[in-house]
DNA sequence: TCCTAATGGTCTAGTCTCAGTCCATTGACT
DNA sequence: AGTCAATGGACTGAGACTAGACCATTAGGA
């Protein structure tokens, strides 16, 4: 019944799983890393109010503060009070920590799970019915990875964006898990010039099929452009 | 900052979304009925002892505990005491509540998510490197589900199987997840013999397309079958 | 027949988390 | 200069949850 490595993966492992990740600080702690690794905010602007935080993380405020703390003695945000106050990120996490020695049992997982729902995204964005100011939003978000200074953050959002063009948030959520996911095994091996360039090209590709509504090709676009990373973390961690 | 119904989906929802979804005796609650739902324990069956339901899910034994005691209050588990004593499931977990009134809201929500996760497990499952033991297991499931007494659970178990089949963790949660939220909508419709013997034929689809190797026509027959239950409801519940 | 191991049943002390309240600070606006 | 609303900061009491120990029951095996 349990899980044991080199077995087949049993059903039972996928519904009797941990109900919670860990205690409500840490899951406060990471959420917020999240925020800021993924580029939600950047660094200088402000977090939303510690109460709005507490609700929207299902958590209470004083377990907001604390995660809050740490990540100010991190160095990763700073606190100011009074009207127009706030808490506001300092600058970009720092590299996730050297990675664990079951990353390449893992990697596998990941790139599995990126690879399907990132394309299932990408079709499903295809698929829906956008509004002039969804392609907008989209066509920024490409356009914006050009000048981005640090990319990784630019090229999440314009894939958090493409997730939010599918119109589902339980698909936002699966593509926001699995780019994090993603990003912390891509902390740990360069980014080329190259690479950007490259990228950059697909993004277009992507951005295309999508606005002419050709689900086939946007996903297979997608395909191929998760497969240029999965190929470079295939390469230094596999 | 805030989800309003009607407004583009936002990057920091997904993010800042709640870090737990319920206290622990809930989600305890929830999870012992997913293993009910999805057949993964069937009528009869024994209930792993409730210290390693603890440690799977996470919880205290005491309130592994008030789970059960619930779910026992309502018919659906007897304990016995005693060596070979444990906890059975004694009959399928009842039609969940009468849906919410949100339901045609996040009606399309579930059914994009889950075209994504299934259409994306077919494909990986298609290209992973299955031995003949996996094999075998996905070709169980899809003859056990034409002898089912009971359709759902056993269609439930082969597309569960699929999603083991992909090798990915990940993706199994994401497709048992996916499953769960249709079958609480499924189970406000009926189930039709003439609708399963349609389902049965393109189980078999699926199966070849995965044994054969061939991700793209694997998907698109996943994507064909799920269309048939994603039309189904949208006429009962859109 | 007795022993033993595996299981559910019970209890306790301690920690974590929460909801709510009130205080302190700040800067824009009047 | 004064006012005020929005924010972070601090505290408390109550409840949830946990870890661990111990008890009670059962059926198979020595």
């Amino acid at each position: 019944m349990s899980t044991v490595p080199g077995r087949r993966l049993a059903a039972a492992d996928a519904v009797l799983r941990p109900v919670r990740a860990g205690n409500a600080f840490e899951e406060a702690v990471e959420a917020l890393l999240r925020t800021i690794r993924l580029g939600v905010v950047s660094p200088g602007d402000r977090l939303p109010p510690e109460r709005e935080l507490a609700s929207r993380l299902g958590v209470s405020r004083a377990t907001v503060r604390e995660a809050i703390a740490a990540l100010a003695d991190a160095g990763h945000l700073t606190s100011r009070r009074g009207r127009y106050g706030g808490t506001f990120v300092v600058s970009p996490a720092a590299p996730t920590a050297p990675l664990a020695p079951e990353t390449a049992a893992s990697l596998e997982d990941v790139l599995v799970f990126r690879e399907a729902v990132e394309c299932g995204a990408a079709a499903a964005a295809a698929r829906a019915p956008l509004d002039e100011a969804d392609k907008q939003h989209l066509v920024e978000r490409q356009k914006a990875c050009a000048q981005a200074a640090d990319y990784r953050p630019a090229d999440s959002r314009f894939h958090l964006a493409v997730a939010e063009a599918s119109g589902s948030a339980l698909l936002l959520n699966a593509v926001a898990d699995a780019r994090v996911r993603a990003n912390e095994l891509l902390d740990a091996i360069p980014l080329l010039p190259r690479n950007i360039d490259h990228s950059e090209r697909q993004h277009r590709g992507i951005l295309r099929a999508i606005l002419a509504g050709n689900p086939d090709s946007a996903r297979s676009a997608m395909a191929e452009h998760l497969e240029g990373t999965a190929a470079l973390l295939r390469g230094f961690l596999g």
